[in-house]
DNA sequence: GTGCGAGTATGA
DNA sequence: CATACTCGCACC
């Protein structure tokens, strides 16, 4: 049945036994004149075709000819069926020749799936770069890049574009607030491709929020006839995004596309970008690859958070996607957040991103003041806030916000492994052979090292010389019913996996949500309450503190500026140790926090300021592709360490300048153990955001 | 991954 | 010498 030359001619399904079996043996005679032989296209006979073949060493283009039939479908990012290697395989169409580079005989296309090309030019480029830079294949890429056809969608939207009436240049209110934006939207207005990252000022009134800011740039990208892509976090930003878009650029310029709507919706919305419908998408990371035409700007909302990862191979940032496309398509770039993530404060170091804040005494009016409540030993004194296990600082500070307006109140989520730091100044203890972090696998196990599981035996840190560990266990629970209990008859409301809310009433309320989904207050809330900051700091991660800040300042940036009375209290961070995490917030100074994180990284060589690659599989496997031979110079092997009980980690460094090359070695060490058959499959990502775990 | 040819082992 | 089987590699 599978057999392609009798599968016509053999007429019946009840064929002989003998007689198939004479047929397979037979030597296949060359295709007869008849209707095999069908006539092929007048030009460019030959299609270059990337075929999906999942196999690392066959990640390259092969070329097949095309038949007249197809000579006018098979266009360059088109999806095709090709014979490969004796099966049907997907492939997209990469380019038409007129003559094929490879010598021997070539196979037809075998069908076009849909006329629609789907692989435009530039995101093919950029998925090329995507590939290289994290050592994985196009194919990966691409099946990243072009979501699954959905022949409904294909055919229900019609292929006439709706009627816009053109777009004026927006006044760009929210951007009146950052000095050195107006020429920044001056140059992407006149076609440049400007850089810039953009510490956003907090504002409670929606017409000067990030979604507005956002907004308005797009805005002025669509009125100088260019498109423009939005990236953020989860599909409460992508709401939030909307309705300013909505607000800024009228009906029917702009489209939502993310994973959750379904493969028929985000078909459909994938197509009316491509096919030019509308100018403006906003999504998740799904939307990275999104085919906006005339590409004047990418941009994405808060780069330190960890949903900007893609979880499928090769395991690509959207700062990386969006960094490749503005390359590719000559696309302004802006990256837009609270906080500063360090990889961004090290491409503005590069000077491949210019800084576009907010002025500092700008920033602190329109910030909440910032108070830090201390451990909790204080609490007892006050009854009421022992009730809630709050610092009596902080009952008061919410016990007054609360005449005023709604109370936020995060808590971070429980279950953080525990990690060490030094009992004396509260430092994330930090391994003496290669700076990843120590932690304890096991309770009552001696301190390891997570990234080359040494284990150091005695502890000197080296800030204040103290030789004592301190376990962190996240603190005590905290309920929604304690603090109720603390705050008699105010009503509470609760955010948080499972159940998130997007937005709350602006009356008297307490929220109590996670770190990620404290829903908005119209008009800000009064104050907010950080509990459990060491819940945060503490975890066993090399970003700890950068992502506590970030969480600390995202929910702080929901409540009214000190002009308006708005109090944020930090509550269970040590008051007597210096804390840079805690320092920044106080100061609401991000960017201070980022360029000392960042030197901080270098001097310990920790990412990202160091290339680094994770290589995970059984030990042997591992260990041999850490012996690739093309590795280059300089590349340190740390580990083995156990992630389970088949696989081990193993963890490669190399000076920053050898990431390409580094990604070439074990992109090329992929396809030889692809090509070997080698059973055992190590998996290979390159920076990941967080090697120590 | 699959299919195939070269090369080698095996037995009449 | 014919047939069975493994190995290595190309796959357009």
């Amino acid at each position: 049945m599978g057999d392609p030359g009798s599968a016509g001619a053999s007429g019946g399904v009840t064929a002989d036994d003998a007689e198939q079996l004479a047929l397979l043996r037979a030597p296949a005679p060359r295709r007869r004149a008849g209707p095999a032989a069908e006539a092929l296209a007048d030009v460019d006979q030959v299609a270059l075709v990337l075929v999906d073949t999942g196999l690392a060493h066959l990640d390259r283009p092969f070329e097949y000819v095309v038949p007249a039939s197809m000579a006018e479908t098979a266009r360059p990012g088109v999806r095709v069926k090709v014979r490969f290697a004796g099966q049907d395989l997907g492939g997209f169409v990469l380019a038409r020749r007129p003559v094929a580079e490879h010598e021997g005989r070539l196979t037809p296309l075998r069908r076009v799936v849909s006329p629609e090309p789907v692989l435009t030019e530039a995101v093919l480029a950029a998925s090329r770069t995507v590939a290289q830079r994290y050592a994985g294949t196009l194919g990966d890429v691409l099946r990243l890049a072009v979501p699954p056809r959905h022949a409904v969608a294909e055919k229900a939207l019609p292929s006439a574009p709706p009627t816009v009436t053109p777009l004026h240049r927006p006044a760009a209110r929210a951007w009146a607030a950052y000095p050195a934006g107006a020429s920044f939207l001056t140059r992407l207005a006149g076609g440049e491709a400007p850089a810039a990252a953009l510490l956003a000022r907090p504002a409670v009134d929606p017409a000067l929020d990030w979604p507005a800011l956002l907004a308005e740039a797009a805005a002025t990208a669509v009125a100088a006839g260019r498109g423009a892509l939005l990236v953020v976090p989860d599909h409460r930003d992508v709401a939030r995004l909307d309705v300013a878009l909505t607000a800024v650029l009228g009906a029917g310029r702009h489209v939502r596309l993310t994973a959750d709507q379904g493969p028929q919706a985000r078909y459909t919305a994938f197509l009316r970008v491509l096919r030019g419908h509308v100018p403006v998408v906003v999504g998740t990371r799904a939307a990275a690859f999104a085919p906006v035409r005339d590409l004047g700007l990418l941009t994405w909302w808060d780069d330190g958070d960890d949903l900007h990862e893609e979880p499928r191979a090769p395991y690509p940032h959207v700062r990386e996607v969006l960094l490749a496309r503005a390359q590719a398509e000559h696309a302004a770039l802006l990256t837009a957040g609270y906080a500063r993530s360090v990889p961004v404060a090290q491409l503005v170091e590069e000077g491949r991103l210019r800084t576009l804040d907010a002025p500092r005494p700008a920033l602190r009016t329109a910030a909440p003041r910032v108070r830090v409540a201390g451990e909790g030993g204080e609490a007892e004194r006050d009854p009421a806030a022992a009730v809630a296990h709050l610092p009596s600082a902080a009952w008061r500070v919410a016990k007054e916000a609360l005449a005023d307006g709604p109370v936020l109140v995060q808590v971070p989520r429980r279950g953080y492994l525990p990690s060490l730091s030094c009992q004396d100044c509260r430092r994330p203890a930090r391994c003496p052979h290669c700076g990843g972090p120590l932690g304890l696998t096991r309770p009552q196990a001696p301190a390891a090292c997570r990234w080359c599981g040494r284990e150091p035996g005695g502890f000197t840190c080296p800030a204040c010389g103290g030789h004592r560990l301190r376990s962190s266990v996240v603190g005590a629970r905290r309920t929604a019913e304690e603090l109720g209990r603390a705050f008699p008859g105010v009503p509470v409301q609760t955010s948080g996996s499972g159940a998130v809310l997007d937005v709350v009433e602006g009356s008297p309320r307490l929220v109590i949500a996670t770190p990620g989904a404290e829903p908005v207050a119209p008009g800000g809330y009064a104050a907010a309450l950080l509990l459990d900051a060491w819940a945060l700091l503490d975890r066993p991660v090399l970003t700890a503190g950068e992502e506590a800040l970030r969480r600390w300042l995202a929910a702080a940036s929901l409540v009214r500026g000190t002009g308006a009375g708005g109090v944020v209290v930090l509550a269970g961070a040590p008051v007597h140790a210096s804390i840079p995490a805690v320092e920044a917030l106080v100061r609401w100074d991000p960017a201070w926090f980022a360029a000392r994180e960042l030197e901080e990284r270098r001097a310990l060589r920790l990412p990202p300021t160091v290339a680094m690659a994770t290589l995970t599989g059984p030990r042997r496997a591992a260990a041999a592709m850490a012996e690739a031979p093309a590795l280059p110079d300089g590349v340190e092997v740390l580990g083995p360490l156990p992630v389970s009980e088949e696989a081990t980690r193993l963890l490669l460094r190399a000076p920053r300048q050898a990431g390409p090359a580094l990604a070439a070695a074990l992109a090329a060490a992929k396809a030889g153990r692809s090509a070997r058959k080698d059973a055992d499959s190590v998996i290979v990502r390159l920076d990941p955001p967080d090697p120590g775990l």
